[in-house]
This record gives structure tokens, sequence and C-alpha cells, in this order.
DNA sequence: TACTGGATTCACT
DNA sequence: GTGAATCCAGTAA
């Protein structure tokens, strides 16, 4: 029986590239709520990203790794961010999950009973989870878990293979699992 | 203090 | 495919 493993918090010092494709298939875990990641997406310093211009919402990018980074946006969405890079500007953000458990709290936050509407989004899955602001600047594993949760992800998803990269249109990298019925889109 | 636009989602055509 | 919803952070003055 393999046992469930929280991610180090030194697993989240190295790029943001790096742990966006690692976070695919891992537990994340908030409350009574769980799920699988299927889709993150990388930002840095470049010129999409929040840490192109440090401010004091962005500055958790900088100063921090491993830290849960939730900002607010058109009025109406959150998004769940955790920093990475020990020694410069970064973080990743989760744009999907497959939902696990807690999904009847779920349907009632987001107003649905579509399994597949629930979390398959970034606004969504912070609905969902009813992940917010007041999250921002904790460690992660202190509020928010994540599990290197390897029964699962053979269980549910597939082998490793199934992962797919693309470029996005713009600067940020965006990894998903190739095939994933929960991704954004 | 005022203005602008966004790492989105949903309803509608 | 297009546009509305809706508010806060960032910027400029």
């Amino acid at each position: 029986m393999e046992k469930f493993s929280l991610l180090p918090y030194s697993w989240f010092t190295r790029d943001a590239i790096k742990v966006a494709r690692d976070l695919l298939g891992k537990k994340i875990v908030y409350k009574n709520y769980s799920g699988i990641i299927v889709e993150t997406e990388a930002y840095t310093e470049d010129e999409a990203s929040h840490g192109h211009k440090i401010t004091p919402r962005s500055e958790i990018m900088l100063t921090t790794y491993g830290h849960i980074y939730v900002y607010f946006i058109y009025g109406m969405y959150h998004c769940l961010n955790i920093t990475t890079n020990k020694d410069s500007c970064g973080a990743v953000l989760i744009r999907a999950v497959e939902p696990l458990s807690g999904i009847q709290e779920m349907k009632k936050n987001r107003h649905t009973e579509n399994l597949h509407n629930l979390t398959s989004g970034p606004g969504k899955l912070c609905e969902a989870f009813e992940i917010g602001k007041k999250l921002n600047g904790t460690k992660v594993n202190e509020k928010i878990f994540l599990y290197d949760d390897r029964r699962i992800l053979s269980e549910n998803i597939g082998v490793s293979e199934r992962i797919g990269i693309e470029k996005a249109k713009h600067l940020p990298w965006r990894f998903f699992i190739r095939g994933n019925k929960f991704l954004s889109r």
C-alpha cells in the first residue's frame, strides 16, 4: 500500500515551468475538498506575468516560493497560484482540477449539477473549493495541501506519457493532461 | 481622486 | 463568435 506524501516546501524552489509541469497529476486538498490537478500555467517575469512589474500585490512572486498567491479578477473571480523560484520571480496558476471529494458541496458552490463544469477553469475551481483572498500569503501545506499521490494518478488519470505541453498564445507556458475531460475551455 | 483594464465565465446570437 | 458582468490593483495627476 502506497503512502500519500506531502510535496515538501523545497519542491517549489525550482523554476515555475518545471513546477507547473510536475504539478500535473498531484492532489490538492483544502477543507473537505480535493482534486487532481490537470491543467497549470507557468508565469515568471515575462510581459504576461504579474511578476513583470513587482507591486505590493505581486511582490510575493519575487520574495517567496511555496506560498499561495490568490488574486481577484474581472470583479468576480479568484485565481489560485503557488509561488516558485527560490532566487527569482515565479508562480504557477492552477487552471483546472478533476474533483475527487467534496463534490456535493462543490455543486452547491457552483450552482450546477454538471460534474465537468465544477472545476474546469481557474475561476471555477476557486468558487468550487471556496478559495478566496484570505488564503493569500499562506504557506503550502498550511491550509491548502499538495500531495504526491501516485496511487490516484495511476488509477484515475493514466500514465505520465499522457501529459501534454502546449505553448500558449503569449508567453506563459500551459501544461495539461491530454485527453482529460476536466480541462478548461 | 479618477481612470483603465484584467492569468474569466456565462449567456446569447 | 461576441459582449456583459463587476471590482480591485495599478497608474497618473
